[in-house]
DNA sequence: GGATAAATGTGAGGATTACTCACATAATCA
DNA sequence: TGATTATGTGAGTAATCCTCACATTTATCC
Protein backbone atom coordinates (compact mmCIF):
# COMPACT_ATOMS: atom_id res chain seq x y z
CA UNK A 1 0.00 0.00 0.00
CA UNK A 2 1.74 3.48 1.04
CA UNK A 3 5.53 3.37 1.44
CA UNK A 4 6.86 -0.14 1.66
CA UNK A 5 9.76 0.90 -0.14
CA UNK A 6 12.97 -0.52 2.12
CA UNK A 7 13.68 2.30 4.30
CA UNK A 8 11.18 5.30 2.74
CA UNK A 9 12.82 8.29 2.57
CA UNK A 10 10.75 11.38 1.59
CA UNK A 11 13.47 13.27 0.08
CA UNK A 12 14.20 13.38 -3.63
CA UNK A 13 15.96 10.51 -5.21
CA UNK A 14 18.11 12.03 -7.11
CA UNK A 15 19.38 16.01 -6.95
CA UNK A 16 18.68 17.52 -10.22
CA UNK A 17 21.86 18.31 -11.37
CA UNK A 18 21.63 19.90 -15.37
CA UNK A 19 18.64 22.54 -15.69
CA UNK A 20 16.32 20.30 -17.65
CA UNK A 21 15.80 17.99 -14.63
CA UNK A 22 15.13 20.75 -12.43
CA UNK A 23 12.64 22.05 -14.86
CA UNK A 24 11.47 18.50 -15.14
CA UNK A 25 11.36 18.24 -11.22
CA UNK A 26 9.20 21.14 -11.35
CA UNK A 27 6.81 20.20 -13.93
CA UNK A 28 6.10 16.76 -11.99
CA UNK A 29 4.91 18.54 -8.57
CA UNK A 30 3.22 21.19 -10.27
CA UNK A 31 1.23 19.15 -12.18
CA UNK A 32 0.71 16.55 -8.56
CA UNK A 33 -0.55 20.27 -7.10
CA UNK A 34 -3.24 20.40 -10.03
CA UNK A 35 -4.23 16.69 -10.15
CA UNK A 36 -4.42 15.96 -6.36
CA UNK A 37 -5.88 19.46 -5.98
CA UNK A 38 -8.54 18.57 -7.96
CA UNK A 39 -9.34 15.01 -7.68
CA UNK A 40 -7.67 14.30 -4.19
CA UNK A 41 -4.85 11.49 -3.14
CA UNK A 42 -6.98 8.74 -4.92
CA UNK A 43 -5.48 10.55 -8.42
CA UNK A 44 -2.92 8.30 -9.89
CA UNK A 45 0.56 8.60 -10.13
CA UNK A 46 0.49 7.53 -14.04
CA UNK A 47 -2.20 10.77 -14.45
CA UNK A 48 0.59 13.29 -12.31
CA UNK A 49 3.59 12.08 -15.28
CA UNK A 50 1.16 12.52 -17.67
CA UNK A 51 -0.25 15.95 -16.81
CA UNK A 52 3.36 16.83 -16.39
CA UNK A 53 4.42 15.74 -19.59
CA UNK A 54 6.71 13.59 -18.18
CA UNK A 55 7.40 9.39 -18.23
CA UNK A 56 6.05 7.67 -15.72
CA UNK A 57 9.44 6.39 -15.01
CA UNK A 58 10.82 10.05 -14.66
CA UNK A 59 8.52 10.65 -11.83
CA UNK A 60 9.64 7.59 -9.89
CA UNK A 61 13.48 9.06 -10.71
CA UNK A 62 12.77 11.71 -8.51
CA UNK A 63 10.18 10.90 -6.18
CA UNK A 64 10.68 7.36 -4.53
CA UNK A 65 6.59 6.91 -3.91
CA UNK A 66 3.98 8.40 -4.15
CA UNK A 67 3.43 9.76 -0.63
CA UNK A 68 6.70 11.43 -1.53
CA UNK A 69 4.97 13.54 -3.91
CA UNK A 70 2.83 14.86 -1.50
CA UNK A 71 5.35 15.30 0.96
CA UNK A 72 7.25 17.42 -1.23
CA UNK A 73 3.64 19.36 -1.71
CA UNK A 74 3.50 19.95 2.15
CA UNK A 75 7.14 21.07 1.95
CA UNK A 76 6.52 23.72 -0.47
CA UNK A 77 3.33 24.90 1.22
CA UNK A 78 5.11 24.98 4.41
CA UNK A 79 7.73 27.20 3.35
CA UNK A 80 5.47 29.22 2.27
CA UNK A 81 3.84 30.04 5.12
CA UNK A 82 7.24 29.85 7.01
CA UNK A 83 7.72 33.51 5.02
CA UNK A 84 4.26 34.81 6.28
CA UNK A 85 5.19 33.57 9.93
CA UNK A 86 8.43 34.86 9.49
CA UNK A 87 7.09 38.36 8.45
CA UNK A 88 4.71 38.28 11.48
CA UNK A 89 7.17 37.37 13.76
CA UNK A 90 9.41 40.17 12.78
CA UNK A 91 7.16 42.69 12.97
CA UNK A 92 6.33 41.87 16.52
CA UNK A 93 10.12 42.07 17.70
CA UNK A 94 10.21 45.49 15.74
CA UNK A 95 6.88 47.12 16.99
CA UNK A 96 6.82 45.53 20.43
CA UNK A 97 2.69 45.74 20.82
CA UNK A 98 0.56 44.82 23.25
CA UNK A 99 -0.83 41.66 24.11
CA UNK A 100 -4.26 42.58 22.63
CA UNK A 101 -2.03 43.83 19.67
CA UNK A 102 0.23 40.92 19.07
CA UNK A 103 -2.72 37.97 19.87
CA UNK A 104 -4.45 40.21 17.26
CA UNK A 105 -1.69 39.59 14.81
CA UNK A 106 -1.04 36.02 15.26
CA UNK A 107 -4.40 35.34 14.82
CA UNK A 108 -4.62 37.56 11.63
CA UNK A 109 -1.96 35.47 10.55
CA UNK A 110 -3.55 32.02 10.87
CA UNK A 111 -6.32 32.97 9.15
CA UNK A 112 -4.69 34.29 6.33
CA UNK A 113 -2.77 30.94 5.89
CA UNK A 114 -5.89 29.14 5.99
CA UNK A 115 -7.99 31.13 3.72
CA UNK A 116 -4.96 31.60 1.32
CA UNK A 117 -5.01 27.85 -0.35
CA UNK A 118 -7.68 26.11 1.13
CA UNK A 119 -7.77 23.52 -1.43
CA UNK A 120 -3.95 23.13 -0.73
CA UNK A 121 -4.55 23.11 2.93
CA UNK A 122 -7.49 20.51 2.96
CA UNK A 123 -5.42 17.95 0.47
CA UNK A 124 -2.65 18.00 3.08
CA UNK A 125 -4.59 18.48 5.75
CA UNK A 126 -7.29 15.27 5.45
CA UNK A 127 -6.49 13.27 2.98
CA UNK A 128 -2.13 12.95 2.80
CA UNK A 129 -1.89 9.67 4.58
CA UNK A 130 -0.25 10.37 8.33
CA UNK A 131 2.74 8.28 7.70
CA UNK A 132 4.96 8.85 10.88
CA UNK A 133 7.91 10.89 9.17
CA UNK A 134 5.05 13.44 8.19
CA UNK A 135 3.24 13.45 11.83
CA UNK A 136 6.99 13.81 13.16
CA UNK A 137 7.94 16.74 10.94
CA UNK A 138 4.70 18.52 11.66
CA UNK A 139 5.20 18.47 15.66
CA UNK A 140 8.91 19.74 14.95
CA UNK A 141 7.33 23.04 12.98
CA UNK A 142 4.92 23.22 15.97
CA UNK A 143 7.75 23.19 18.22
CA UNK A 144 9.18 25.89 16.59
CA UNK A 145 6.82 28.34 16.08
CA UNK A 146 5.76 27.55 19.83
CA UNK A 147 9.27 28.86 20.60
CA UNK A 148 9.06 31.69 18.62
CA UNK A 149 5.41 32.75 20.46
CA UNK A 150 6.83 31.59 23.78
CA UNK A 151 9.50 34.72 23.26
CA UNK A 152 6.81 36.97 22.98
CA UNK A 153 4.63 35.84 25.87
CA UNK A 154 7.56 36.34 28.14
CA UNK A 155 8.10 39.75 26.64
CA UNK A 156 4.91 40.41 27.69
CA UNK A 157 5.18 38.80 31.07
CA UNK A 158 2.41 36.48 30.59
CA UNK A 159 4.51 33.29 30.47
CA UNK A 160 3.81 31.81 33.18
CA UNK A 161 5.76 29.44 34.60
CA UNK A 162 6.48 26.90 31.70
CA UNK A 163 6.32 29.57 28.63
CA UNK A 164 7.30 26.87 25.97
CA UNK A 165 4.17 24.94 27.70
CA UNK A 166 2.07 27.28 27.34
CA UNK A 167 2.87 28.58 24.19
CA UNK A 168 2.51 24.94 22.48
CA UNK A 169 -0.84 25.05 24.26
CA UNK A 170 -1.64 28.42 22.56
CA UNK A 171 -0.58 27.04 19.13
CA UNK A 172 -2.64 23.97 19.12
CA UNK A 173 -5.81 25.40 20.47
CA UNK A 174 -5.49 27.90 17.99
CA UNK A 175 -5.08 26.32 14.89
CA UNK A 176 -7.57 23.91 15.78
CA UNK A 177 -10.16 26.71 16.15
CA UNK A 178 -9.43 28.73 13.47
CA UNK A 179 -9.14 25.47 10.99
CA UNK A 180 -12.61 24.93 12.07
CA UNK A 181 -13.81 27.93 11.87
CA UNK A 182 -12.39 28.98 8.07
CA UNK A 183 -12.83 25.32 6.96
CA UNK A 184 -15.92 24.21 8.56
CA UNK A 185 -17.93 27.03 9.67
CA UNK A 186 -20.82 26.33 11.68
CA UNK A 187 -24.15 28.11 10.89
CA UNK A 188 -25.84 30.70 12.84
CA UNK A 189 -22.57 32.44 13.39
CA UNK A 190 -20.53 34.77 10.71
CA UNK A 191 -16.86 34.04 11.18
CA UNK A 192 -16.01 37.33 11.79
CA UNK A 193 -17.44 36.68 15.03
CA UNK A 194 -15.72 33.77 15.87
CA UNK A 195 -13.47 34.96 14.99
CA UNK A 196 -13.52 37.64 17.56
CA UNK A 197 -14.51 35.26 20.08
CA UNK A 198 -11.34 33.89 19.78
CA UNK A 199 -9.34 36.53 20.47
CA UNK A 200 -11.38 37.73 23.16
CA UNK A 201 -10.96 34.52 25.06
CA UNK A 202 -7.47 33.72 24.61
CA UNK A 203 -7.36 37.99 25.47
CA UNK A 204 -8.68 36.73 28.83
CA UNK A 205 -6.62 33.58 29.32
CA UNK A 206 -3.39 35.29 28.77
CA UNK A 207 -4.14 38.47 30.69
CA UNK B 1 -7.78 3.03 -4.52
CA UNK B 2 -10.60 4.79 -1.66
CA UNK B 3 -13.73 4.39 -1.89
CA UNK B 4 -14.53 4.27 -5.64
CA UNK B 5 -17.67 2.47 -5.26
CA UNK B 6 -20.58 4.14 -7.23
CA UNK B 7 -22.04 5.77 -4.67
CA UNK B 8 -20.24 4.72 -1.64
CA UNK B 9 -22.04 4.39 1.24
CA UNK B 10 -20.53 3.59 4.70
CA UNK B 11 -23.15 1.32 6.55
CA UNK B 12 -23.11 -2.23 6.12
CA UNK B 13 -24.35 -3.62 2.79
CA UNK B 14 -26.40 -6.21 4.28
CA UNK B 15 -28.60 -6.20 7.75
CA UNK B 16 -27.90 -9.26 9.53
CA UNK B 17 -31.32 -11.37 10.00
CA UNK B 18 -29.84 -14.51 11.44
CA UNK B 19 -27.96 -15.16 14.45
CA UNK B 20 -25.01 -16.59 12.19
CA UNK B 21 -24.47 -13.46 9.86
CA UNK B 22 -24.50 -11.38 13.18
CA UNK B 23 -21.85 -13.71 14.23
CA UNK B 24 -20.22 -13.22 11.19
CA UNK B 25 -20.36 -9.86 10.97
CA UNK B 26 -18.89 -9.36 14.47
CA UNK B 27 -16.05 -11.54 13.91
CA UNK B 28 -15.11 -9.28 11.12
CA UNK B 29 -15.12 -6.49 12.89
CA UNK B 30 -12.97 -7.98 15.96
CA UNK B 31 -10.45 -9.38 13.23
CA UNK B 32 -10.39 -5.62 11.67
CA UNK B 33 -9.50 -4.29 15.04
CA UNK B 34 -7.01 -6.67 15.77
CA UNK B 35 -5.36 -7.09 11.99
CA UNK B 36 -5.54 -3.11 11.54
CA UNK B 37 -4.07 -1.99 14.83
CA UNK B 38 -0.85 -4.14 14.80
CA UNK B 39 -0.20 -3.36 10.98
CA UNK B 40 -2.50 -0.08 10.62
CA UNK B 41 -4.20 0.23 7.48
CA UNK B 42 -1.75 -0.83 4.88
CA UNK B 43 -3.33 -4.54 6.33
CA UNK B 44 -4.92 -6.33 3.34
CA UNK B 45 -9.02 -7.05 3.47
CA UNK B 46 -7.69 -10.42 2.40
CA UNK B 47 -5.30 -10.74 5.83
CA UNK B 48 -9.13 -9.45 7.73
CA UNK B 49 -10.94 -12.37 6.27
CA UNK B 50 -8.71 -14.84 6.74
CA UNK B 51 -8.42 -13.79 10.75
CA UNK B 52 -12.08 -13.59 10.98
CA UNK B 53 -12.08 -17.11 9.59
CA UNK B 54 -14.14 -16.07 6.25
CA UNK B 55 -14.31 -16.19 2.98
CA UNK B 56 -13.29 -12.38 1.28
CA UNK B 57 -16.52 -12.48 -0.64
CA UNK B 58 -18.51 -12.73 3.03
CA UNK B 59 -16.18 -9.40 4.32
CA UNK B 60 -17.63 -7.72 1.07
CA UNK B 61 -21.19 -8.67 1.28
CA UNK B 62 -21.03 -6.63 5.24
CA UNK B 63 -18.78 -4.35 4.42
CA UNK B 64 -19.35 -2.21 0.72
CA UNK B 65 -15.18 -1.50 0.53
CA UNK B 66 -11.92 -1.38 2.91
CA UNK B 67 -12.87 2.44 4.04
CA UNK B 68 -16.60 1.13 5.25
CA UNK B 69 -14.51 -1.67 7.52
CA UNK B 70 -12.95 1.31 9.04
CA UNK B 71 -15.80 3.72 9.65
CA UNK B 72 -17.38 0.84 11.44
CA UNK B 73 -14.56 0.13 13.75
CA UNK B 74 -14.73 4.01 14.48
CA UNK B 75 -18.51 4.41 14.85
CA UNK B 76 -17.91 1.40 17.66
CA UNK B 77 -14.93 3.31 19.13
CA UNK B 78 -17.06 6.44 19.04
CA UNK B 79 -20.05 5.28 20.07
CA UNK B 80 -18.21 3.73 23.52
CA UNK B 81 -16.56 7.18 24.13
CA UNK B 82 -20.09 8.36 23.62
CA UNK B 83 -21.21 6.31 26.70
CA UNK B 84 -18.49 8.02 28.87
CA UNK B 85 -19.06 11.60 27.79
CA UNK B 86 -22.58 10.74 28.45
CA UNK B 87 -22.03 9.60 32.12
CA UNK B 88 -20.11 12.76 32.45
CA UNK B 89 -22.88 15.46 31.26
CA UNK B 90 -25.32 13.08 33.44
CA UNK B 91 -22.64 13.90 36.45
CA UNK B 92 -22.43 17.18 36.21
CA UNK B 93 -26.58 18.27 35.70
CA UNK B 94 -26.78 16.17 38.72
CA UNK B 95 -24.54 18.32 40.94
CA UNK B 96 -24.44 21.42 39.17
CA UNK B 97 -20.94 21.98 40.12
CA UNK B 98 -19.10 25.23 39.89
CA UNK B 99 -16.80 26.22 36.82
CA UNK B 100 -13.77 25.19 37.96
CA UNK B 101 -15.15 21.61 38.69
CA UNK B 102 -17.08 21.32 35.52
CA UNK B 103 -14.22 22.29 33.56
CA UNK B 104 -11.97 19.69 35.62
CA UNK B 105 -14.12 16.65 34.92
CA UNK B 106 -14.71 17.99 31.34
CA UNK B 107 -10.65 17.90 30.70
CA UNK B 108 -10.24 14.74 33.01
CA UNK B 109 -12.95 12.79 31.26
CA UNK B 110 -11.07 14.07 27.75
CA UNK B 111 -7.55 12.79 28.99
CA UNK B 112 -9.21 9.75 29.89
CA UNK B 113 -10.55 8.80 26.17
CA UNK B 114 -7.57 9.47 25.22
CA UNK B 115 -5.46 7.11 27.20
CA UNK B 116 -8.37 4.37 26.94
CA UNK B 117 -7.11 2.73 24.07
CA UNK B 118 -4.28 5.17 22.08
CA UNK B 119 -3.63 2.52 19.66
CA UNK B 120 -7.13 2.25 18.06
CA UNK B 121 -6.91 5.92 18.86
CA UNK B 122 -4.12 6.43 16.46
CA UNK B 123 -5.08 4.54 13.71
CA UNK B 124 -8.53 6.46 13.62
CA UNK B 125 -7.34 9.90 13.52
CA UNK B 126 -3.70 9.29 11.91
CA UNK B 127 -4.34 6.61 9.70
CA UNK B 128 -7.86 6.46 8.46
CA UNK B 129 -8.33 8.21 4.88
CA UNK B 130 -10.81 11.11 5.76
CA UNK B 131 -13.09 10.90 3.39
CA UNK B 132 -15.85 13.66 3.12
CA UNK B 133 -18.16 11.55 4.85
CA UNK B 134 -15.89 10.68 7.36
CA UNK B 135 -14.98 14.19 8.39
CA UNK B 136 -18.88 15.77 8.35
CA UNK B 137 -19.82 12.78 10.91
CA UNK B 138 -16.62 14.04 13.16
CA UNK B 139 -18.43 17.25 12.45
CA UNK B 140 -21.54 16.40 13.63
CA UNK B 141 -20.43 14.95 16.51
CA UNK B 142 -18.24 17.81 17.53
CA UNK B 143 -21.27 19.89 17.24
CA UNK B 144 -23.31 17.53 19.59
CA UNK B 145 -20.91 17.68 22.21
CA UNK B 146 -20.61 21.28 21.90
CA UNK B 147 -24.29 21.30 22.32
CA UNK B 148 -23.59 19.74 25.78
CA UNK B 149 -20.85 22.28 26.40
CA UNK B 150 -23.08 24.90 25.60
CA UNK B 151 -26.00 24.07 28.11
CA UNK B 152 -23.16 24.27 30.73
CA UNK B 153 -22.21 27.59 29.81
CA UNK B 154 -24.91 28.96 30.43
CA UNK B 155 -25.91 27.46 33.71
CA UNK B 156 -22.78 29.07 34.70
CA UNK B 157 -23.63 31.80 33.01
CA UNK B 158 -20.13 32.17 31.44
CA UNK B 159 -21.97 31.27 27.99
CA UNK B 160 -21.55 34.87 26.44
CA UNK B 161 -23.42 36.37 23.89
CA UNK B 162 -22.86 32.90 21.82
CA UNK B 163 -22.70 29.91 24.35
CA UNK B 164 -22.82 27.28 20.80
CA UNK B 165 -20.10 29.46 19.43
CA UNK B 166 -17.83 29.23 22.40
CA UNK B 167 -18.44 25.99 23.17
CA UNK B 168 -17.21 24.79 20.16
CA UNK B 169 -14.40 26.76 20.27
CA UNK B 170 -13.35 25.44 23.51
CA UNK B 171 -14.46 21.67 22.82
CA UNK B 172 -12.08 22.02 19.39
CA UNK B 173 -9.42 23.86 21.75
CA UNK B 174 -9.43 21.27 24.37
CA UNK B 175 -9.21 18.19 22.09
CA UNK B 176 -6.53 19.21 19.91
CA UNK B 177 -4.63 20.48 23.21
CA UNK B 178 -5.22 16.71 25.02
CA UNK B 179 -4.49 15.15 21.87
CA UNK B 180 -0.94 16.56 21.75
CA UNK B 181 -0.54 16.35 25.65
CA UNK B 182 -1.45 12.69 25.64
CA UNK B 183 -0.59 10.63 22.16
CA UNK B 184 2.90 13.46 21.50
CA UNK B 185 3.76 14.36 25.16
CA UNK B 186 6.67 17.41 24.46
CA UNK B 187 10.17 16.95 26.17
CA UNK B 188 10.77 18.94 29.33
CA UNK B 189 6.80 19.07 31.12
CA UNK B 190 5.42 16.44 32.48
CA UNK B 191 1.12 15.54 31.35
CA UNK B 192 0.65 16.42 34.83
CA UNK B 193 2.17 20.00 34.35
CA UNK B 194 0.38 20.33 31.00
CA UNK B 195 -2.91 19.60 31.89
CA UNK B 196 -2.86 21.68 35.06
CA UNK B 197 -1.91 24.83 32.43
CA UNK B 198 -4.68 23.41 30.38
CA UNK B 199 -7.76 23.80 33.10
CA UNK B 200 -5.90 27.19 34.38
CA UNK B 201 -5.90 28.98 30.80
CA UNK B 202 -9.51 27.89 30.03
CA UNK B 203 -10.96 28.43 33.96
CA UNK B 204 -9.50 32.46 33.22
CA UNK B 205 -10.72 32.39 29.92
CA UNK B 206 -13.99 31.97 30.92
CA UNK B 207 -14.04 33.47 34.47
C1' DG C 1 -41.36 -34.52 5.90
C1' DG C 2 -40.39 -32.79 1.58
C1' DA C 3 -40.20 -28.92 -1.57
C1' DT C 4 -39.36 -24.27 -2.42
C1' DA C 5 -37.44 -19.90 -1.43
C1' DA C 6 -34.37 -16.92 0.92
C1' DA C 7 -30.25 -15.95 3.26
C1' DT C 8 -25.56 -16.62 3.76
C1' DG C 9 -20.86 -18.26 2.37
C1' DT C 10 -17.06 -19.22 -1.07
C1' DG C 11 -12.72 -18.13 -3.67
C1' DA C 12 -10.82 -17.89 -8.33
C1' DG C 13 -10.20 -14.14 -11.15
C1' DG C 14 -10.89 -9.18 -13.23
C1' DA C 15 -9.38 -4.54 -12.94
C1' DT C 16 -6.64 -1.12 -11.18
C1' DT C 17 -2.38 0.94 -9.88
C1' DA C 18 2.12 1.76 -7.50
C1' DC C 19 6.48 0.90 -8.91
C1' DT C 20 10.78 -1.42 -11.66
C1' DC C 21 14.22 -2.09 -15.06
C1' DA C 22 16.45 -2.70 -19.29
C1' DC C 23 17.28 0.35 -22.60
C1' DA C 24 17.35 4.97 -25.41
C1' DT C 25 18.55 9.71 -25.74
C1' DA C 26 20.79 13.98 -24.48
C1' DA C 27 24.38 16.62 -22.26
C1' DT C 28 29.16 17.10 -20.62
C1' DC C 29 33.97 16.31 -20.76
C1' DA C 30 38.70 14.78 -22.48
C1' DT D 1 35.15 13.16 -31.83
C1' DG D 2 34.67 9.53 -28.64
C1' DA D 3 33.65 8.34 -23.91
C1' DT D 4 31.20 9.02 -19.83
C1' DT D 5 27.65 10.62 -17.19
C1' DA D 6 23.04 12.38 -16.56
C1' DT D 7 18.40 12.14 -17.79
C1' DG D 8 14.22 10.13 -19.99
C1' DT D 9 11.19 6.20 -21.55
C1' DG D 10 7.16 2.89 -21.13
C1' DA D 11 5.97 -1.96 -21.32
C1' DG D 12 5.69 -5.07 -17.75
C1' DT D 13 5.42 -7.01 -12.70
C1' DA D 14 3.49 -7.56 -8.31
C1' DA D 15 0.22 -6.42 -5.11
C1' DT D 16 -4.40 -5.73 -3.75
C1' DC D 17 -9.23 -4.16 -3.80
C1' DC D 18 -13.36 -5.97 -5.11
C1' DT D 19 -16.87 -8.89 -8.13
C1' DC D 20 -19.63 -12.62 -9.50
C1' DA D 21 -21.22 -17.07 -10.60
C1' DC D 22 -22.02 -20.65 -7.82
C1' DA D 23 -22.39 -23.72 -3.37
C1' DT D 24 -24.29 -24.36 1.12
C1' DT D 25 -27.15 -23.51 4.98
C1' DT D 26 -31.41 -21.96 7.08
C1' DA D 27 -36.28 -20.60 7.02
C1' DT D 28 -41.07 -21.14 5.18
C1' DC D 29 -45.06 -23.43 3.41
C1' DC D 30 -48.29 -27.27 2.35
Amino acid sequence: MSSNASHSRATPRKKPRQRRSQATWEAILDAAAQVFGQQGYAATTNTVAERAGVSIGSLYQYFPNKDALLMALAERHISEAGLVLQETFAGLLRDEPDLPETLQRLIHTTVALHEQDPAMHRLLFDQTPRTPDAVARFRQLESLLAAAVAQQLVRLGVGGPHPQARALLLVQGLEAQIHGAVLAPPEGVGREALVGEVQALWLKALS
